[in-house]
DNA sequence: CGTTTTTTTGAAACCGTTTTCAGGGTATAA
DNA sequence: TTATACCCTGAAAACGGTTTCAAAAAAACG
């Protein structure tokens, strides 16, 4: 917590050399002789010298910013891929600015421009509805990380996990617990993550022979309300079945709450497998068997490699993939 | 998404002024005859000007720039605040920049001064166990606003409920529903918020004539696992009770598992009631009754206020109280 | 109409860095 | 000893705004 503002200027008197030294020895840019390297060294500490954000801005075009573009901040998921994002960042010497793009193309739109003009050195966007166009575009003129969507034209800089695979995996694993009426509450439609689960739903099922039953698939919006909707409609189609996949965590506690208000035993009627593994999901009752999204390492790993593009031009990301958790809310069926 | 920089210089040259004029119409900070100002506002339109940040604030001092210290991104209650903040600044000239304290003063300490370093205007510190003292002297650098958090010496800059209050109203609901044996599952002492609910609770208990039985009252920290540890030890020490109160929801839920594991029902054996109303709680089983802080309001009125003392230099913080939400995890006792 | 006051205006200094450019020093080669 | 490189270093010019200062223009006054 500092008072007067010390500059390159008083650095340079105290270790006198010339202030482009000083720059030189902050970035080394070029060599300087060890000696009044060690002095500017020196001087800096003595001073506790920190340098002028804006003037660096200004001169050298670098904000030492990145701007972090998020969906609905407040949502599990995304919250803690934010979380992620934050703690890799903490040790490198980019901080991050966050807007939030509400799942919304033109509010995206609009933020991402309130981002460029703060001059961000970096983008990481999270979710989000914008086309891949605009993403390709942007791409060019910004290093850019895009997490937990995937996109052909950029697929080496895109943070996600198989969603499809995933939900094959969840319903598979019904499908071995013996269940044959597996019903499906969707997640938003134009959300890519959302239609890749159901893509995996299908396939599980006709891989195992069994028949894809439209009464028992539910467009549903991410919400806990909509998995109650879901579940009431469900048993009015009349269609019976005996577990259901759900989207996302949310949709499953609504679901799990519309069965315990007709008196639905779960797991022992009717099972349940969401999707997220949200911390929550642990502590419902029955605790809940879902497939988790290494959401924070899926943050951290954009984090990193943003950071890779921009101070050492290479960069990996590292594999990431979802797995499933067991639980209690899926029985075995004879 | 633009190309070239349009400067200032670029319109004071098509609109036949100088750069100081341009200056005065951007800010107006002094008159401009009505002829130039409308055409510099014409060759700003045309051009497609957006001042360069760097250059504003290496001039002027001023970033445009709001840090929010927050805690623990990724927790239901600080990341509603979060988004009140983010939607209340969206129309204003200010961007956030977020960073998380970790419930770790030094770690918040640190994270100030990179704030502090990136010469945010103002500053919004959400929660945190910075001392009030260190708090105090910050006041005196910069603009700032404290959520969640109830400090002597800077009360007219506090955003917060009256958590005493609050839980004693949630004590008294299951006083007034026939309990008296009322557990209480504490949050983190030395978080204000934690201490002030557990007087709260205290209180009503004293004012209703019952006894605290200190065998009824067990530190948590707000984890779902500690509700599910401190139902089990309160179930260990043998001492009866019939409701349990916890200091936030998340806890609530533990508690609920524990029970369930045990085969005890929630509300017909034992009573919940909660504290935060997290989205959550309205779809776990039964529907917890809790009491409601308006987080969102919180966030919203810290941004407010902390324009209003940015721009106008003068500003009020609207009231804001918690509620309780009576759902069913509460039965009546005879 | 001349003088004084007030309002508008442009030139120039400044904010704190980075970067270019050319000069100085030292070492190597002739 | 002098010429040729090469490596360091300082001076000065950006970067794009805001603000001070004094001059110019306009308005008010007698």
């Amino acid at each position: 917590m500092e008072f007067k503002n010390v500059t390159i200027q008083d650095i340079a008197e105290t270790a006198n050399v010339s202030k482009s030294t000083v720059s030189r020895v902050i970035n080394n840019s070029t060599p300087v002789a060890e000696k009044k390297r060690k002095a500017v060294l020196a001087a800096m500490d003595k001073l506790n010298f920190q340098p002028n954000i804006f003037a660096r801005g200004l001169a050298g075009g670098q904000s030492m910013t990145i701007g972090i573009v998020t969906q609905n901040i407040g949502s599990p998921f995304y919250d803690s891929v934010a979380q992620g994002i934050i703690s890799a960042l903490r040790d490198s010497v980019y901080a991050p600015v966050f807007v939030d793009g509400q799942w919304k193309s033109e509010v995206e739109e609009e933020v991402i421009g309130t981002l460029l003009g703060r001059h961000v050195d970096g983008l990481i966007v999270v979710g989000g509805s914008l086309s891949e166009e605009k993403l390709v575009q942007l791409s060019k003129q910004k290093p850019i990380i895009v997490v937990a969507r995937q996109l052909e034209a950029l697929s080496d800089q895109c943070v996600f996990i198989d969603n499809f695979e995933a939900a094959y995996q969840a319903t598979r694993f019904l499908i071995d617990a013996g269940h044959e009426n597996i019903a499906h509450l969707t997640g938003i439609r134009r959300h890519q993550d959302a239609t890749r689960r159901f893509k995996g739903y299908c396939q599980a099922l006709t891989d195992a022979n069994l028949e894809l039953k439209t009464d028992l698939v539910i467009e549903g919006d991410f919400s806990g309300q909509a998995g109650v909707m879901g579940v009431e409609s469900l048993l009015m189609r009349g269609h019976s079945f005996t577990a259901i996949f759900t989207a996302n965590d949310e949709m499953a506690y609504g679901a799990r709450l519309a069965l315990y208000r007709k008196g639905i035993r779960v797991p022992e009627d009717i099972s349940i497998i969401g999707f997220d593994d949200q911390p929550n999901s642990a502590f419902i009752t029955p605790p809940l068997t879902t497939v988790r999204q290494p959401a924070l390492e899926m943050g951290q790993a954009a984090a990193k490699a943003l950071v890779g593009m921009l101070v050492e031009g290479e960069y990996d990301i590292s594999p990431l993939k979802a797995d499933l958790v067991i639980r209690e809310s899926v029985s075995r069926r004879r």
